[in-house]
DNA sequence: TCTTACCTACCTACTAGTAGATATACAAAA
DNA sequence: TTTTGTATATCTACTAGTAGGTAGGTAAGA
């Protein structure tokens, strides 16, 4: 099976941003990666900011399909937030490439609104992602000391972004499990 | 008082990189920011990336001192503990700027062997700073339920670099404070 | 007179982006 | 069936602007 071209330049701009940041590749550099002219990026992507906001939304709708899938599949809260914690893992790579929000965030001021609007639309899913599991962590009792879903969201998030942060310089994957142990200890069921 | 120039380049440096990351600034925003020839900046730093490293280590020595002066004038670790979540919270200036070593997180790739060995060396300072604080913790009873001073070090680091990168899209002071707050309510003393 | 701290003028390499030609494919009209 | 038209996807060749960095000169102070 044959990906096309526009996937194609999708896969290497997301992969070159996670692991250099927004403004660490350049349409060059993806001209190699897919093996087209660098004029031809234009045809599918008229300027750069129209590929970040395509790949931006191309993340959102693919890890919240993740996390819908495991709203349905796993029984317990507790179970939901151990996902999305691998989610988090899963996306480091062992420290090569980092979340592209985490990516995006540094760069952030240089980006066109409708980049910007794609980011705060994918942040504002995850947090009431969390804050259902959260809230539903409140009544199975799957996560022990759960008293405001809200404020637990946004301290869960905060872990998982800044442990990415940490293993991206130490380059070593228990650091990542282990500034989230204190979270993931907290599951019981 | 006036400040010398080289100061001056450092000071400009570190707000462009915290603002918009080490790819985001050149040296010639840096000469419309001091008021100097761009040409003139290679005197006082050849290459960007001994810029970078300079103003890494500067950053660095200016950090641990204050934490310091936290360990020798702050009588519990639980006190100690707040002040460092301060130091992230005021790094932030309402979203605009980032802790440097978060704005270092995404370039990193491209970084000189010097930059990146000032980083690391950041780091471990930081890292220590924290275990010995929750070390001192579960002696004096100033912090609830530390067991593993390790784990809880890189727990709080994660937590404040992450709670810094969602103020970053929020730019609202609260979600900082929401982010943090699980781990502020742990202090007692 | 040597050093410091700047300058002008320049270089090469790269940036995003544009103009216009071309090859292919597929469908409607002659 | 052949011709014509059109959309798609690519190409070559180019632009203006910016990147980091260099060469060599100059003015002031120790």
């Amino acid at each position: 099976m044959t990906t096309d071209t526009k996937t194609q330049l999708m896969d290497a701009a997301e992969q070159q941003v996670r692991q250099k940041g927004a403004d660490g590749f350049s349409y060059s550099d993806l001209s190699t990666a897919v093996g087209i002219r660098k004029a031809s990026i234009h045809y599918h992507f008229p300027a750069k900011s129209d590929l970040l906001t395509a790949i931006m939304a191309r993340y959102a709708k693919t890890v919240m399909t993740a996390l819908d899938g495991y709203t349905r599949d796993l029984p317990t809260a507790g179970q939901r937030l151990a996902a999305f914690i691998n989610v988090y893992r899963d996306a480091l790579n062992e420290g090569s490439t980092l979340c592209l929000c985490v990516a995006y965030a540094v760069s952030q001021e240089g980006f066109s609104d409708a980049t910007k609007a794609e980011i705060v639309t994918f942040r504002d899913a995850v947090s009431d992602w969390l804050i259902n599991t959260f809230a539903d962590a409140q009544t199975d009792g799957s996560i022990t000391g759960v008293t405001d879903p809200k404020m637990e969201a946004s301290h869960a998030l905060a872990v998982v972004e800044g442990a990415q942060i940490a293993t991206r310089f130490s380059e070593d994957m228990a650091l990542f499990d282990q500034s989230c142990s204190a979270l993931k200890g907290r599951i019981t069921g």
